[in-house]
DNA sequence: GTCGAAACTGTAAGCGCTTCCACTTTCGCC
DNA sequence: GGCGAAAGTGGAAGCGCTTACAGTTTCGAC
């Protein structure tokens, strides 16, 4: 008779009792470990049905002296760059039979608290670069825990794995640089993260490399708004102070400045280009088509998982800094004809 | 002195031998449960910090009974609104002390085995309807797991989280038939989703209404390439045959579908209204804008945690059913003008 | 049949934490 | 100063599982 709805759930041993066998058995059978006989696996798997009987994982974590999970702490969630981040992640890990527990740390009322929890629940953690200053992750390695950074400057001895940023930055202004353009600035706060600060690096290299002086980035968040606004600082503008050409930290603050700008009465690519960062689905369905770097975040998620497992099982210990390619993706936004060119890998 | 990198991590034991007091004492200091005194207090904390304590989950969970874990099971996350709805969902979570394990079934070489591994972990499951079979829920339920189910056909006695759509797919296609439109067709397989059959049915219900007949559905997979394939079927087609309403399942097929059919030189709005559902970023950067429905997506993820919450505590046994109000969002793409309008609230 | 090895099964000792209970100390008040 | 209550502390059991070890079968070969 299954167990009615005010019955504690089935342990373990009630499914020995029903099988008649040991715990030791049931136990061997339920993890196809160590010799069992056939018929006693048919006896435990029909108690086991029988009784609905699900394993309690934290008392198998607390003996094999392992949760086969892992942490994810992410800033946000918001736009498809990290549900496509957590979409790898957690292919891979289920692949791999790890769960996957996830922390957002923007908007947490206790982010040391949340991280502290975290960390006793898994056996290592994937940390985004946005999510977490560096005195809690270096609190986190103090206490031994695996730690892979993603999107993260460099830690001495620490896993990383992020995007190539300052190249694709690079290339993306000197092609606007090549066609012509003589002022452009770089929109978005480099301090708003690492691979802000070093799209904005990129984008300066290419202007010295050209003789020309580096402007100041426009201190705006990385947000629609933010674009709108500034959009109508530049149309308030005289034609002559006014850029020739925008290069935005991301698509969100670049797709705001098209509509604004055109709306403005402001043509774009002609009198000014626009650049974005992540290709998310508007930029293809805006006209001009939005020109911008895709990033293979699916991809790094995936790696990130992989390289904390990797972490955890010592496999390896030598800490390794992978950095992945970009995709430039040439549209009518930036005034240089439709095409596509990929970026060199820099050597991981 | 710190423990070294090879030492295992330590104890409540180490703490308390450090701190030369009971771990009964350590625990309660540490749990903030029953009276210490501020030495002890204090005497805790200093051992804690100095050996970088990190207590065990698991061993607590054993010990208490409750994982203070929820699972959420989604079929994928892709798109915004998978991330949206599991942004909402963290931070209830976040808020009360609770983590969140992540289970994705698309492309999971094993869901049964993922399912009772995350049950095992967990305190209750919330499960999105397209991402398990009924019969896995079941499962689920006959061992006793409180479960909610979002965006799921009503099952008895199970609690429920959707956001309403017959109503609204009712209201936006009479608008529609009330603005001359003739022939109109619904774009996507019913059977995709719960959701999308409930979409079809208000379809249903306003042609009904207005003494239509209902045409069949286009039944193709709501993605963007389903969208175009099906675009280049209607050009192929001539005037007369062609419908002059497109009422989507979902954003991805009516952008694609607004594209490739201006691109084909049939005019949106004048010869067809497109419509969609979802209100993605990339609706609002289309031109003509796209009209759809925009739901709740963060506050779905909330309400699913706070309702699995109570069952959980049991401080509520009686099964409930929310439904949640969506928001038509009129655009260009419909040809009767932009403008908002909320859909009633159906009483839950 | 007998014997040794191999196959199978059971006993029991933990894993690290919480918490009941009993015990000691402190304290307010007569 | 003595007394009862309250505050503080520690001992030890137990949460449900894995697994080392020992014990029991089974079985093939002599």
């Amino acid at each position: 008779m299954p167990s009615g709805p005010t019955s504690r759930p089935a342990t373990i041993y009630d499914v020995a009792a029903l099988a008649k066998l040991s715990i030791a058995t049931v136990s061997r059978v339920l993890q196809g470990t160590g010799p069992v006989s056939a018929k006693a696996r048919a006896r435990v798997d029909q108690a086991a049905h029988e009784l609905n009987y699900v394993p309690l994982r934290a008392a198998r974590s607390l003996a094999v002296q392992r949760h086969e999970a892992h942490g994810l702490v992410l800033p946000d969630l918001a736009g498809p760059f990290y549900g496509d981040l957590l979409m790898g992640y957690e292919r891979w890990a289920g692949e791999h039979g790890q769960s996957v527990i996830l922390t957002v740390t923007h908007g947490n009322p206790d982010p040391q608290r949340s991280l502290r929890d975290l960390a006793g629940r898994v056996d290592g953690i994937v940390v985004h670069g946005n999510a977490l200053g560096l005195p809690a992750v270096q609190d986190l390695r103090r206490a031994n825990v695996p730690i892979v950074l993603v999107a993260h400057p460099p830690v001495t001895g620490c896993d990383s794995v992020r995007s190539e940023s300052a190249a694709s930055a690079e290339q993306l202004t000197s092609r606007l640089l090549d066609h012509g353009r003589e002022n452009l600035l770089f929109v978005g706060d480099p301090a708003s993260s690492y691979d802000v600060s070093e799209r904005y690096a990129g984008f300066s290299a290419a202007l010295r490399a050209h003789g020309r002086s580096v402007p100041e980035p426009e201190r705006v968040p990385l947000t629609e708004d933010a674009g709108a606004t500034f959009a109508k600082k530049l149309l308030a503008a005289t034609a002559v102070e006014r850029p020739d050409g925008l290069v935005c930290a991301n698509d969100e603050l670049a797709l705001a400045l098209l509509r604004s700008l055109a709306a403005g009465g402001i043509a774009v690519p002609e009198d000014i280009v626009v650049t974005g960062w992540d290709d998310v689905m508007a930029a293809r369905y805006v006209s001009p088509g939005l020109t911008t770097v895709r990033q293979p975040m699916a991809e790094l998620g995936r790696l990130a998982a992989q390289r904390l497992h990797e972490r955890i099982t010592g496999e390896r210990t030598r800490a390794r800094n992978d950095v992945l390619a970009t995709q430039l993706v040439l549209r009518d936004s930036c005034g240089t004809g439709p095409g596509e060119a990929r970026t060199a890998p820099p050597t991981g």
